[in-house]
DNA sequence: CATGAATGAGCGTTCATTCAT
DNA sequence: GATGAATGAACGCTCATTCAT
């Protein structure tokens, strides 16, 4: 059968990463095979090939896409704020909370506590922290410059904090209550900061 | 020809485990086949199934066996003092770091950053710290009581902590500067706890 | 489904091997697929790699087997006669000329002349020429120490004697009167080596 | 935009002949896809099949444009010489020799003896032999009428000659010794043609 | 004439698992 | 208990070929 044109040429690559997030979500990355990705892109086995060098490469391009967002979520709130460290780091743990709590940005979390799927949760994971730990840095960074904030090694910290954050997803396990630990985290984690002034215990309404 | 017979019998399964835990150092959980498995064990296929369900199973086994080692060390080392929480934290500290630095225990630590072993990696991190949350859980809520430290969830501060542990190993990968990073964390740790005295620093000497 | 219990152990190469032989022999080289290979000898596609490491090593292992067929049958021609170099040279002559017009032992050769076959085929033909390349020489060295042959270089007779009588398959493509035209040659090959006497034309009777 | 105009349109089947050459060249044939090609040629995947029907098809074109630059260089080697058989058939082997000693004719031939080429290397092979078996049948002719050769069968005779030539390539696969041996082999096809004068072994000088 | 994105049947190969002995 | 030959579904991947543009 003759190559069916294409309505919208160059979409194929978002095609075929949209359609590998969704068989990502329902059946896991070990059970999820190329050929299921093609039939739920409507594509053939070869044009898989033509974008993607092969089922790993795909993975990847689906983590690098959620993590892009979550970046993206994260920069943009922290950026809108141009007050002092604590509120930025405020900012920041909302963005993630937001994401965190967001439905459709995590279609893959669902899956992330089966054994199946621990490979690109965690390619995930570090991807996250790798991108989130720079812009953690700079806002201790500012933080220690306006002597609210008091470490010695910065990039230290800043890993230090958002693994404490990250081990949350292990901690509560359902999910249910993994927003609101987030937000009380942030009393622990600015405390390792060094920070000493009165909370911001309440989160900014969405 | 008859089955040869066992010397031990009995020692199978641990036999299996042994050498499951030697072929997947060597070459990664995806590499790591059934016959490898039984092969470096002098075994045969079938008898692989006769004590593990599956190849899952004894991957299972392996990561339980070496993360019940760490737990080990872990209670060994808050047992064995008896004074106060910040005392027992930095002992706790300590048993991880040595055990992160020592080689023969962390075998498999040598290829957990090849992208193939992520699986069980992540697998072992998991058992870890939910392992050794219980086991800080006790210290926290020791030191609580002691007025020490200030938290008001034990549970959560102490999944907080061990990530912040856990996220080391991402921020330094080479782990050359790993065992020293955990050393210095304790601050940070101690901080977020809400302890205010004198900080600790000095590492128990090897 | 579980494995079947074979009646004959160990006899499972040797049946990959001649059913091989036979799709070899329907479909052509480049036709004939591991399926078709396991699928004729009654096995499972698995059974195939236990045996042979890929489908070039046993299309590898029918050439040899057929070229050690033809080489077991001049060598034993060969060595029937204890008479002069151009008695046995004859004798050397009417085994291949038998083998060739053997439809048992040729069946491959059938096909041979289809482009798809080319690659058993010169396979087969330089294994030949190379295995029967030593028989002939040791012939021709005898022919001059007996007198009867006049060459220099036994090696270089040889193989021209070879590679004269293997053109004549290109020479007949009909294969009708190949059986004869090998006989024909023979005149040509001991007046190649030299021989001067009376032309041994009379085939051996079957 | 528009297809790139030409410069020289007409060449197009050329260019991909050539393409396919120096490709087969270096990747052999089973290596060697139609992308291989067309990405060499500079031309698109489609453009291809306007001139060449399938991949096999290219080949063939390929293995003629070799054989048939031989059969150039053979004929104008007999057509210069318009003396007797003898010559003429020295003039010949000379030519092929020449023709074999030329790395720039024999491009494909430095890959031959790798098993992936075996394709067309036996496919120009034949081809050889069944173009130049008709300029040695007419020498084999010339030389009956002149009294010098003596044969029943030309036809057979010339491809026996031709056949033990071409058999001298796997008797020496190093090809250093390779023209010599053409050379040397001269007094043995001249002795099978019946020739019983003086042996003209000089090599003509180059 | 020329293009190249799209096709999809088909390939060789793997390996966790079974069970007759 | 122990064996290991046998299984076969399933996999990732290739590439000659087509045709709407």
């Amino acid at each position: 059968m003759p190559p069916k044109r294409r309505t919208d040429p160059g979409a194929r690559p978002g095609e075929l990463i949209a359609a590998a997030r969704k068989v990502l979500t329902q059946k896991g990355v070990a059970n999820c095979t190329v050929s299921d990705i093609v039939d739920a892109a409507g594509a053939a086995k070869g044009t898989f090939y033509l974008y993607f060098a092969s089922k790993d490469d795909i993975i990847n391009a689906v983590v690098e896409q959620i993590a892009q967002e979550m970046v993206d979520a994260a920069e943009e709130a922290v950026a809108e704020t141009d007050s002092g460290a604590v509120d930025r780091f405020v900012a920041l743990r909302d963005a993630i909370a937001t994401f965190a709590a967001d439905a459709t940005s995590w279609e893959l979390a669902e899956n992330y506590h089966r054994p199946e799927n621990r490979a690109v949760h965690d390619r995930m994971a570090e991807q996250l922290v790798a991108r989130l730990a720079p812009i953690v840095e700079s806002i201790v960074e500012q933080g220690v410059e306006e002597g609210v904030f008091v470490v010695e090694d910065a990039h230290l910290a800043s890993w230090f904090v958002l693994g404490g954050l990250r081990a949350l997803e292990l901690a509560f396990p359902d999910r249910s209550r993994l927003a609101s630990a987030i937000v009380d985290t942030t009393e622990l984690a600015l405390r390792a900061l060094g920070y000493a002034g009165a909370m911001p215990n309440a989160p900014r309404p969405a």
